[in-house]
DNA sequence: CTCCTGATGATACACACGTATCAGATACAC
DNA sequence: GTGTATCTGATACGTGTGTATCATCAGGAG
């Protein structure tokens, strides 16, 4: 054989310039030449890697999936023998920019976002199995005692569809992360009935 | 003068095309030649009313805001003297993609979201001027008898932001949209305490 | 050593893009 | 009519794109 280099260290090392280029200057900007440029790697070599652009472009999400799988799953374990509203709390506020790994990753899938709609592979990446966060928060809502009435499945898929939506509000400035925080600590308190002080 | 033909007129129906092409194929496949070809002009003509690519995005995306106010204000004077619970279930569910015109405007918002980051003109249209949507569903819930407790501005951002959050959802075809409305109505219920049975 | 395959660089091609240029057409003012 | 400003078509230019081609280098196998 030859010089036997680390394949999928390449691979994820030019993909993170992928990252970096769309999450600053969006997808139209991810050309395989800025690519190789960012990557501080030849033109030729990003060809070499993953052929076509079609192709690089896949696999960069499908890794910033797995890095972000791999993070949820270390800050699950985190979070030993909290309190259910606790765990509540960090698994939510996971969702939000707080740093800028969430914060690149978000800006990312607002890049790939419309994307997915006329490439149904990228739909694939994108989309995952099923709801796992969803499924997560309404487990996790189910084990907790709740004000009664409150049904874990409605409260999870609002909750976590409404705490996205305004972490994407923090990105455009609209909101600040301490208000998004606060409405959801409001949303807690109501749901874990310690809101009347 | 000359052939005297309405300018403004022109311009919608090349903005349109801008639409089309947006929602279907996202804003990297709106080139001046596919929006003459769309819109059934010549190339020239589209450079003529518009000038430069970026103020016919820019444009577009006015028109479509416009638009989008219009049909707001239409189906608020729609609802003359509904109940509270039920002004607040129309104007939230207006944020949901349930017939083509609302699916292809939330398309083309999509594809506009990622450029808003790196195009300051384009964000300044896209955010609009203050939070319209929010401040009216606030004022709703103010003016309405809710559970004790209940915080008209914590509850109408996490309605809202949810709302639009699961619309997207249904765009991707992971929720359908009788769930959204039935997350929706379980949610007024529990805010104007008509849930338990 | 010689080979030979994996890995990399330099360069070229065809194409689509945004924009510019030039010509011509249309319809009203005078 | 003649002029003139508004409007429209055809076409060209330079650039960036994805991809392909060709040559070369590196390092273990025999």
């Amino acid at each position: 054989m030859a010089k036997r280099v680390d394949h999928d260290q390449r691979r994820r090392q030019i993909a993170e310039a992928v990252w970096r280029i769309a999450a600053a200057r969006g997808l139209e900007s991810v050309s395989m030449r800025e690519v190789a440029a960012e990557a501080g790697v030849s033109l030729r070599l990003v060809q070499y890697y993953f052929e076509t652009k079609h192709n690089l472009l896949v696999l960069a999400l499908r890794y910033l999936h797995e890095q972000g799988e791999q993070r949820a799953q270390a800050r699950i374990a985190e979070l030993p023998d909290e309190s259910a509203r606790g765990a509540l709390r960090s698994v939510l506020t996971e969702l939000l920019p707080l740093d800028e790994e969430r914060t690149q990753s978000l800006r990312v899938h607002i890049a790939y976002f419309s994307r997915t709609h006329s490439d149904p592979e990228l739909a694939k990446v994108f989309l995952g199995e099923g709801t796992p966060i969803e499924d997560l928060v309404t487990g996790l809502l189910s084990a907790a005692s709740l004000v009664p009435g409150a049904d874990p499945r409605h409260e999870a898929n609002l909750l976590v569809s409404g705490i996205t939506g305004l972490g994407l509000d923090v990105l455009h400035d609209r909101y600040r992360p301490d208000e998004v925080i606060a409405t959801l600590d409001y949303h807690l308190d109501r749901l874990f009935g310690t809101a009347g002080a």
